[in-house]
DNA sequence: GATTCTTTCTAACAACCGTTTGGTAGAGTA
DNA sequence: TACTCTACCAAACGGTTGTTAGAAAGAATC
């Protein structure tokens, strides 16, 4: 490994960081404010820099939402695959994605606000094709999961399965807009208060 | 009542006829597009007419997100005083509450969407506040019945209710964006299925 | 048939948008 | 000290935005 190289991987390394630095920034504001409402100039702002500046780090600003996004989307299709591979019984699988997701949450809130806000309009773009076929995955596994869960008799029969799907997906990813990292409760205790919730009921037997 | 008078209180409902038809159009295209990323001239083509006209029938395009968004949160609170006058217990308080918020979904999807969306970048503004008192006054009704449940033993006493606050406004509120008035389901039966299930949870006993 | 009133169109406006271009300060290198 | 490269600034660009003013078409009224 010659120095020049050495020096050529630092300057790559550094500029990757301010990068993810510029983004985080971005996606902060974006999730406040709402992708389509943010000028790249308030984004720029936030940063401390002007609007043509982020310029010499991305292509346009339609760029930093897909980065933004797509960074979150891997991390949580890691994160569940790694529980599909576990291979568990159903009941205990949702368990451990519901966990996953308030993970995904507490280390991408920004990302899960945009998803949730915007994926909706950006996904009729075709840069943003692997929006679409994330949600057809994700629906798929859930889908998958819930009746294997009510075959295994894990989960109640008598319940509209879309319905469960939707009311789950729903709850799990909304709490973004309010969950604060470092807040009253913790992501791990949020995910325990939903299972107990979505499990068993809020009604006294 | 004179003949004048007449002619002038038609045509004053005829302009009214109009408005409504423009804000229903308005609400749709805004509920699809999302708020901001929606041009005037977007919502007259829907209409069938062109970008400046619309402003012979409203003063902005803020002012029709005022309109519409003030208009469904209107109804929805004169639904919900309904059920709190009759005075029930907590549990068919709650039963009916999600019931009226369903028929309310029904009656109002795109400002339901609208106001999901777009709510909390609105409410920065002073002309929006009654969305802030709205929020208000819903986290406070909801509370106010859920600790009142837990007391009357009707409800689970080991859960955070403010989670359980967050999971059912979340939850209910967020159906508007899949729901499809004509749909398989009505709204009715998805309010009977989602009662069932925030109620009894998923898990087979 | 002339007049008025209602609604829309035509045509523009200033402001703002995302983006580009060319320059520059400063650190690193020789 | 001279040169290079990185990260930013300064200033502008064409296009689009919400909005406005005046004309025009058509129905209603007299």
């Amino acid at each position: 490994m010659s120095p020049r190289r050495r020096d050529a991987e630092g300057t790559a390394a550094a500029r990757a960081e301010r990068r993810a630095e510029l983004l985080a920034t971005a996606a902060e504001v974006f999730a406040t404010r709402g992708y389509a409402a943010t000028t790249v100039r308030e984004v720029a702002d936030a940063a401390g820099i002007l609007g043509g500046s982020l310029y010499y780090h991305f292509d346009s600003k339609e760029s930093m939402a897909d980065e933004i996004l797509s960074t979150f989307l891997n991390e949580m299709w890691a994160a569940y695959d790694r529980v599909l591979a576990a291979d568990l019984g159903a009941r205990d699988t949702l368990t451990a994605l519901v966990a996953e997701s308030f993970g995904c949450i507490d280390r991408h809130r920004p990302a899960v606000v945009m998803y949730q806000n915007e994926s909706r309009h950006l996904a009729t773009g075709p840069r943003f094709a692997y929006l679409t076929e994330s949600r057809r995955r994700f629906e798929e596994m859930w889908m998958t999961l819930l009746e294997r869960g009510v075959r295994e008799g894990a989960f109640r029969a008598d319940l509209d399965i879309a319905l469960v799907y939707r009311f789950i997906r729903d709850t799990v990813w909304v709490a973004a807009t309010w969950y604060q990292p470092g807040g009253r409760l913790t992501a791990a205790q949020i995910a325990e208060q939903y299972l107990a919730m979505v499990l068993g009921g809020i009604q006294h037997e």
